[in-house]
DNA sequence: CTGAAAGCGCTAACAA
DNA sequence: TTGTTAGCGCTTTCAG
C-alpha cells in the first residue's frame, strides 16, 4: 500500500506478475484496448494501483510509433496574448488524449529552429506554431515531419500546411479607416522595433497603406526596444507628443503600451477622444477595468487556438487552400470619436 | 538537398548508410560522445544535415533510460505570476540540456493528479510543482518517482523532497505590521474565494493573526469567485466601501484586483493614501506604469524559479532540511502612508 | 577510433 | 478472451 522509493521504476512485468496474467493483458487493461474479462480487468487494476505503477510512455511511444503530444511554438509567454491562444488549444485538445507541449522562441529565428528540432525529436502528432515566417531550416524540418503543421495568428502569406489567423494587413487597414472616418488626420504610430515581429510590421504596412490611399501620411512614429509595458507606453506617448504636439491620434502596436499612453494622457488632462484619439491592438481583457476602454482590434486569439487545435486533432478537416482567415474585429471602446 | 515528404522518418541507419559508417559512430557524432576522428565527424554531420535527420528521442530515452525533461506543474498561466516563475526556470535550465515541460492544473487537485501522472509517464529528470498541498495519490506518485521533486512558492509546511518559496504566513504578518505602523486601524480584506488557493489562505491567516496580536480585528472582508481582473477589483472595492464606508485600509489578495481598486478609488477622488490605504500582493511589474504605485509584497517569483531549477539541474545541492525560504519583501509604493 | 550485439519497456500482429 | 513473438530506434557495453 505504501511502497518504498524504488531504485528502478516499475514495469508492466511487475504488474503482470502481481496480477498473474500476461504483460499483454495488463497492457490491454491499462489502455482500455481489446476485450478483457471484467474479473481480469479488476485484478490488473488492483495490482497496478497498489504497486503505484506509472506506465512508461517512452517505451509505449517507441513501440506504437504514436505519441500523443502536440508541439506548440510561440514567441513569448509574458505577452498577455499567448496564454489566450493556449487556452483555446487546451480546451479543444482536452477530450482528444492529445497534450500540448509549449516551446518559447523569444522572437528569435535561430531559437525557433532549435526549439522545433527539439520538439520534433519527440515525434509529436502535430505542430502549432506562431507566424508564417521561418528560417529555411525550420521550414525544411516542418515539411519533412509528416505530421499536421498549423501556423497561427497570421494569414498574410503562404502556409507550409495550414494557417489559422487574422490578416494583420487588413487589421491595420481597417483601423486606419475607422480613424479617418472619425475625422482624425494628424496620426502618429508607436510600436516596438522588432524586425522579427512580422505581424506588427504587417499591421503598420496595412495601416500606412490605407492612410496613403486617403492622402494622409503618418505624421510621426516612435519605436521602442524590449518588452511592452504600461510604463513604456507613458514614456513614448509623452515623447511623441513633445515632438509633435499637434497629433490628434495615436495608433499603438499593442494594448499594453496603448493603455500606458491612455493613462498618461488622462493624467495630463488631455481630452480623449476629443483632442486626442487612441487605439491599440489585441483586445486583451486584462485591461477591461480601466475607467476608459481603449479602442482596439480583437485578434481572435481564443478562436485561433481552438481552430488550430481542432485541425491538429482531426476534428476539423484541413481547409480548402489551407487557410482559415478569421475576421479581426474593431472594438471602438471610448478612445475614438464616434463618427458623425 | 530538398528531400520529399517521407512516409516514415529517417533513422540513424539512413544516416549511417549515407555516411558509410556504423550507426554507432553516427550516434557518437550526433551526441558529441566519445572520440571520433574529425574526418568521420565531418562526413556524418554532412550526411545528417543533408538528409534532414532529426534524432528520435523516444528511442534514445528508452535506450539510455534518461530523459532531459523537467516537469513543471502550476495552477494557472493567466495569473501574471507564473510566467515569471517559468522565466526563472528556463533561464537556469538553458545551459543544462534540460527542458521544462509545463502542465496546468487550474487549482484542481484531481486535475493535478492527472497532469502529474501524465508527466511522470514520460520519465522526466525532475519535477517542479507549485504548492505543498497535494492529494494522497499525487504525493505517492512523487515519492515513488525516484527523481528530484521541488515544491515551489510556499514554505509553510513539510516538503516531499525540497521546497523553495516564501512564507505566505509571514508575508501576511509583515504586511499587517506595516499597515498598523502607518496608523491604519479600520482594515478590510478583499480576496478570492478559492479553498484550493492555499497560499492566499495562509496570507490571510497570517495577516489576521498579526492584527489580532495588536488588538485589531478585520473590519470587513469581501470574497469573489473566478479569475482576478482590474474590473473585479473596482467592483469589490466599491461594494466593500458601500458596506463599510469608514474603512481606512484595504488589503487585496493580489496586485491585479488591488490595482483595479486603486484606479476606482482615484476616480472617486478618494485621498490615497491619506483617507484610504491600499496594498496588494505579488509585485507584478506589469502594473509599473500606473500613475500611483500600489504597495505590495514581492513574492520573489523569479528567484524561486531559478533556485528550484538549480536544484533539479544539480547545480545546487538539496538544502539542509529540504527548505529554501526566501524573504518576501515589502514594497511601499505610494498607497500606504509613511509612518511618522 | 570504430563496430557488433544486446536490450531498454512497451505494443502490433498473430496464434491459440 | 488471453498469450506469444518480434520488433520500435536508439544507446550501452564490450570487443577489436
Amino acid at each position: 500500500m505504501t511502497p518504498q522509493k524504488p531504485r528502478r521504476s516499475l514495469t508492466l512485468r511487475d504488474v503482470s506478475e502481481a496480477a498473474g496474467v500476461s504483460e499483454m493483458t495488463v497492457s490491454r487493461v491499462l489502455r482500455n484496448r481489446g476485450d478483457v474479462s471484467p474479473a481480469t480487468r479488476e485484478k490488473v487494476q488492483t495490482a497496478a494501483r497498489s504497486l503505484g505503477y506509472v506506465p512508461n510512455k517512452i517505451a509505449g511511444g517507441l513501440a506504437s510509433q504514436r505519441v500523443n503530444l502536440v508541439a506548440v511554438v510561440i514567441p513569448s509567454l509574458s505577452n498577455l496574448v499567448f496564454p489566450d491562444v493556449l487556452g483555446g488549444i487546451s480546451a479543444e485538445l482536452d477530450d482528444t488524449g492529445l497534450q500540448p507541449v509549449v516551446g518559447v522562441t523569444n522572437y528569435a529565428p535561430a531559437r525557433e529552429e532549435t526549439v522545433l528540432h527539439d520538439m520534433l525529436s519527440w515525434r509529436p502528432s502535430g505542430v502549432i506554431l506562431a507566424g508564417l515566417e521561418h528560417s529555411r531550416g525550420s521550414r525544411a524540418m516542418l515539411q519533412n515531419a509528416g505530421i499536421p503543421i498549423v501556423q497561427i495568428m497570421d494569414v498574410d502569406g503562404t502556409p507550409i500546411d495550414t494557417a489559422v489567423g487574422v490578416s494583420h494587413d487588413r487589421a491595420g487597414r481597417e483601423m486606419a479607416a475607422e480613424i479617418l472616418r472619425a475625422g482624425y488626420r494628424r496620426i502618429g504610430f508607436i510600436g516596438t522595433h522588432m524586425p522579427e515581429d512580422h505581424r506588427a510590421r504587417k499591421r503598420l504596412t496595412g495601416f500606412e497603406g490605407a492612410l496613403a490611399e486617403a492622402g494622409v501620411a503618418l505624421a510621426a512614429r516612435e519605436f521602442y526596444q524590449g518588452g511592452s509595458s504600461l510604463a513604456k507606453g507613458r514614456e513614448l506617448t509623452e515623447r511623441i507628443l513633445a515632438r509633435e504636439p499637434d497629433l490628434d491620434f495615436l495608433y499603438y502596436s499593442n494594448d499594453l503600451i496603448g493603455a500606458g499612453g491612455l493613462i498618461w494622457a488622462r493624467d495630463q488632462g488631455i481630452d480623449i477622444p476629443g483632442r486626442l484619439g487612441l487605439a491599440g491592438f489585441n483586445g486583451v481583457d486584462l485591461l477591461d477595468g480601466l475607467p476608459v476602454r481603449l479602442a482596439t482590434t480583437d485578434a481572435r486569439r481564443l478562436d485561433i487556438g481552438r481552430r488550430a487545435a481542432r485541425i491538429v486533432a482531426g476534428k476539423d478537416p484541413r481547409p480548402e487552400g489551407g487557410v482559415i482567415a478569421l475576421s479581426p474585429t474593431f472594438l471602438p471602446g471610448d478612445t475614438i470619436r464616434r463618427p458623425r
